[in-house]
DNA sequence: CACCCTCGATGACTTTGGTCACGTCGCGCG
DNA sequence: CGCGCGACGTGACCAAAGTCATCGAGGGTG
């Protein structure tokens, strides 16, 4: 129950609702465990309503007609997914699939979440900000994919993991997830990331990625042109 | 002021207010006249408050750093344009410029477009419905951006062209402008309209289209192999 | 009318990226 | 140990799309 509630205070709609409001949604629903696989949404059906997770790690993703995958975004302990639903009525928009075992769940039936943010002016406002913050996330992808190169973007990536991780990490996923999250195939991914590596910008050992020139890779990431 | 009102009442979070303060919103502000290639936001900046559209048209776009544009949407009267800063308080996430000579826009500080919003409840919840369908929209483009090819993305182009204006039209657009609509350039665009025609599923007659297998066409939006 | 300017069409070429086919390595397991 | 499986790397090839250069058709203007 406190786990519940630890998690819920970390959604970005639900942290500014009083303690007792909070109480009530971590009553209202359940939770369940999950194997890497499971389908949570899938594009284009109704929504199941607010889903939370625990623990573990969901990603979000869309399909072409031949199976090739786009990764939009992976949530982990804290995050909610597949929220848009709730706050249009509309159907599941992407699909949603556990990324790991003993994924942890918690789960609010659209009709209870509805009441709630009816009786909490919070939550929408917070809902505000949350749907504001995606738009630009998808903005910023959708400039990303439409006009940066495969290069740029895969650049983009390790900066962006570089900044959490510190300069030298080893590769958090396979090739092909990683060709999933930049907008393209494992193959491409490889012969890519050793693209950056004559190019001076990173080093390779293995799957041990180590950053040399920041500055190259975000001139990289950025624009396009020279080196 | 009535034209002002009118207008305010067709923008997706405020069509919810009393009249009253509708009346306050449209008093608040001030209009402006406009001709086209007037730049009214830039990626990057901060927000100048609410726009919204009485008259003309204004496009919302994203330049690479080689100068290509991405349009992501026009937005004609009763549109309300860059309100994202509003609701999040960052900066502008895209560029948007006057499209046609004579646009008439009409403006809100931001400073009293939050505390209307304070007052007004009203706002939030349309809010989230309006960024709630703008997210949707975002990932549409981006799953057909980064999965779909240019063939594909100019059919759904056509066919959302057809669904308004019937199956048979001229051309909206420049070439170019169609280009930047579905992330390519203009020559790319001339060639795969006559591949279009070729296939069998529109035909041209100089700028004229004519939708004459509408099923294909949207086979050719919605997958992408055969044919 | 002559001049420019924009726009479209089109051919030739290059680059990028996706596909296919194979070989390798590491690892778990019967 | 030997086998299969999954992940990686790579070369060869192909298709899609971007670039460059050129031409011609309007359309407006001095």
């Amino acid at each position: 129950m406190d786990r519940r509630i630890a998690a819920l205070r970390r959604v970005l709609f639900l942290k500014d609702l009083p303690d007792d409001a909070l109480r009530v949604v971590a009553a209202a629903g359940v939770e369940r465990r999950c194997e890497r696989g499971d389908i949570l949404l899938r594009e284009g059906e109704v929504g199941p309503g607010l889903l939370v997770v625990l623990a573990g790690a969901v990603k979000l993703c869309k399909w072409d007609a031949r199976g090739r995958e786009l990764i939009l975004g992976v949530e982990r302990a804290g995050a909610s997914v597949g929220e848009l639903p709730l706050f249009d009525g509309g159907n599941c928009p992407y699909s949603a699939e556990v990324a790991e075992d003993g994924t942890l769940l918690f789960s609010v039936s659209g009709e209870r979440f509805r009441a709630l943010m009816a009786a909490h002016p919070a939550i929408a406002a917070g809902a505000v900000r949350a749907l504001a913050v995606q738009n630009r996330r998808l903005l910023e992808m959708l400039k990303a994919q439409a006009l940066h190169t495969v290069r740029s973007r895969l650049a983009a990536y390790l900066l962006a993991h570089a900044r959490q991780h510190g300069n030298a990490f080893p590769l958090p996923e396979s090739n092909a997830a990683i060709g999933s999250h930049v907008g393209t195939v494992r193959e491409v991914v490889s012969r890519t990331l050793h693209a950056l590596c004559d190019a001076g910008a990173i080093r390779l050992r293995g799957r041990h990625v180590t950053v040399c020139d920041p500055a190259l890779l975000a001139r990289i990431a950025a624009r396009d042109e020279g080196a």
